[in-house]
DNA sequence: GCGCTATACCGGAAATTTCCGGTATTTTTT
DNA sequence: AAAAAATACCGGAAATTTCCGGTATAGCGC
């Protein structure tokens, strides 16, 4: 008995790609594909056997990685979720595992490494390699880095604030006073930890607060 | 005679992947793969045949897209090269097409995209479809969006400004008067066509100005 | 009802950023 | 050798951002 793959990836050059890659490693078989989260819940449901593993990108449009990981391990607790990402930065990391995934790797490793990690799922339910890039017991120490919260008049402001505007502008965007652009900056530099709204900016990118 | 590509790319497993998917296509074969720009020049060193197509990623640590194209097209000109992208962004488009590229395909183009491109590539010289996802058309229209050129000084200027820092810091960090400071940033407002720093650094990023 | 959070707003001041119009020296290019 | 580009700097002012300590209303859960 094969074990079966899901992929989710939104390139789909690199998910067919992953895809036919695995069908050729002994004991795989690709079951289920998808470009995104949703479309990966929906061709879940039309499936009369599940896969073993699904391997999630972080990144994905429409729903994202770690919200496809959680509606998962809600609607089906058995199934084993591991997270395929192209960045090692510790918030990425943190929500894909706080979200449930049995692993965590990055898309630069080497196909033999994703067999070996694969296998490894299935037989222990977990694999977890400092060699794989990701430093686990680094990102365990410190769990102060807890994800953030914002509200959603936040997340309005900052998706204008990682602009050229001026405060001015934006508050005119979103028919409030300066004042009160002025209280969702200070508490979003608190949340971020920066001083300045170029840093806050950035640090939104980085975290994948905003689009980019 | 089969068809010989050469990938770079900097993700492992995606390179291996998609080496895996073309070799799977009737009548290619991958001759030659590498993490970057200088592996692929060493790699092609020392093959006794040269492949007849090159997958070039646009990003890629030590010696990125671009500058790789332009070194092959100087050694090889007879050689073919193809840029794969994640990013649709003019800058990139414009910086492969412009380093010599015969086609600039999105990575998440369907694989039979990619093999009709590559056959086109091989049978005309080039391959060009705005299906593909790049319009090109938008691009050849409005070439006023020429390559930007900035002084050392204005980089490492630019590298710093991305951040959390004040232009105080900045100069303390560069040994410069803030005066100083403050005219490489007008200098780069006016290149960049910004208003603000935080317009500055978000354009710096999207360009690929500085690392991110 | 009480606490909590989100929302919306204010005054005032200090710090930083931005803009303007300059000068001067060195390095590179033609 | 002259022109052009890059580097380094200055004064002064206006605009924007940042910081501080407030107030007030509305909705939600317990």
């Amino acid at each position: 008995m094969k074990i079966k793959i899901g992929i989710a990836d939104d390139q789909q050059l690199f998910l067919r790609s992953l895809s036919n890659l695995i069908s050729s490693f002994n004991d795989f078989e690709v079951v289920v594909e998808a470009l995104n989260g949703q479309e990966l819940l929906k061709n879940l449901a039309a499936l009369s056997t599940l896969p073993d593993i699904i391997l999630i990108d972080v990144q994905m449009p429409v729903m994202d990685g770690p919200t496809t990981v959680r509606e998962i391990t809600l609607k089906h607790p058995e199934l084993a979720t591991v997270a395929l990402s192209m960045k090692e930065d510790d918030h990425s990391v943190l929500s894909m595992l706080r979200a449930g995934c049995s692993a965590y790797l990055l898309k630069d490793v080497h196909p033999r490494e994703l067999e070996r990690a694969l296998i490894e799922v299935r037989n222990t339910g977990y694999y977890n390699s400092d060699i794989s890039g990701v430093n686990y017991r680094r990102l365990l120490r410190r769990q102060e880095n807890d994800e953030i919260k914002l509200t959603e008049r936040e997340k309005t402001f900052l998706k204008l604030a990682c602009s050229d505007f001026t405060y001015k502008e934006i508050a005119s965007k979103m028919f409030l006073s300066e004042k009160t652009i002025d209280g969702y900056r200070e508490s979003l530099f608190q949340k971020l930890n920066v001083k300045s709204r170029t840093g806050m900016a950035l640090e939104a990118i980085r975290q994948n607060l905003v689009a980019f």
